[in-house]
DNA sequence: AATGGGGCCTGAGAGC
DNA sequence: TGCTCTCAGGCCCCAT
């Protein structure tokens, strides 16, 4: 499930490869991979002959902005990626491959997704505070206007679960399933509590916790669950899932106290915790 | 306004 | 072995 270090470990790898890059042909093999643009036909008219000036990432999702002021945003969804093909290799396009774009060099960029939840959207202009892709969305948690003091204040009132808060990206975005559960296991607050109950001392074990998990996400180049589904642009699994503490572990015991990790329903949702450790 | 729940979609894994 | 069923998850939409 692609989150955040997912979204920011692919960007980061096609940067070199794109930058200055013109698209000279993209197609398109399964229409709902655009379906929020006019058509098929308007997305490849707005893209193709335009050239790509970097790429970077916002929340989960990857922007490509390009040169005729415009954005793609490549939204991974929960089985979306991003697959880099060098000049050299064959094509190796397979049913899940559902747009292609095609560079001037020759290398070609590949929108792969399974589950078909992602897509990729065409928006005016580079400023992604105008975008409507990402209208209400919220701070981003690797900046420093993320803080405990403004988690603190998004919590204040709030009767869902902690979980459900962080997982919303009108408050925090970036955060899915893996790193909120990893999240709340760090800083020992039980998802299940409402928000409005987290003190300010929680808050800033929270915060800590969390900006801790994306970096050393990031720097393992993601998580790649049980079923393998993500790979990162070059094909390759991301090694956080080595690291995990309770996302995925139920069952197992708690590395921190030997408790057996649960993974109980609550609100719609499941939640991965060790009822020893989290309060 | 805030919150909860259903549906989209496919592949993996469980159960028979 | 091979079929059917259930589940996972982000995110939109709707009901309350």
């Amino acid at each position: 499930m692609p989150e955040l270090p997912e979204a920011e470990t692919i960007s980061r790898q096609i940067r070199d490869f794109v930058s200055g890059k013109k698209i000279i042909s993209t197609s398109v093999n399964r229409d709902r991979a655009v379906r929020s643009n006019n058509s098929a036909m308007q997305f490849i008219k707005e893209v193709t002959d335009s050239t790509i000036l970097t790429s970077s990432r916002r929340g989960k999702s990857i922007l490509l902005p390009l040169d005729n002021d415009k954005t793609i945003i490549v939204r991974l969804g929960m089985s979306g990626s991003l697959y880099l093909k060098e000049n050299n290799e064959t094509n190796s396009a397979d049913k899940h491959t559902h747009v292609i774009f095609k560079l001037e060099n020759g290398d070609e960029l590949h929108f792969v997704d399974p589950r078909t939840f992602g897509e990729i959207i065409v928006e005016n202009g580079h400023n992604t505070e105008n975008f409507e892709t990402f209208k209400g969305y919220g701070y981003e948690p690797l900046h420093e206007s993320f803080n405990s003091s403004t988690l603190h204040k998004l919590c204040k009132n709030k009767k869902s679960s902690i979980e459900a808060l962080l997982m919303d990206q009108k408050n925090v975005v970036g955060i899915g399933k893996i790193y909120s559960d990893e999240s709340l296991f760090l800083s020992e607050i039980d998802p299940r509590r409402p928000a409005e109950s987290i003190t300010k001392k929680e808050a800033d074990k929270l915060t800590d916790a969390i900006k801790e998990v994306l970096s050393n996400s990031i720097e393992s180049h993601g998580t790649s669950g049980k079923d393998g589904a993500y790979r990162d642009a070059f094909g390759n699994h991301g090694t956080f899932a080595t690291k995990l503490n309770v996302y995925q572990r139920d069952g197992k015991n708690c590395n921190r106290c030997g408790a057996t990790i649960e993974f109980v329903p609550f609100q719609g949702r499941r939640m991965h915790f060790c009822p020893k450790c989290q309060k």
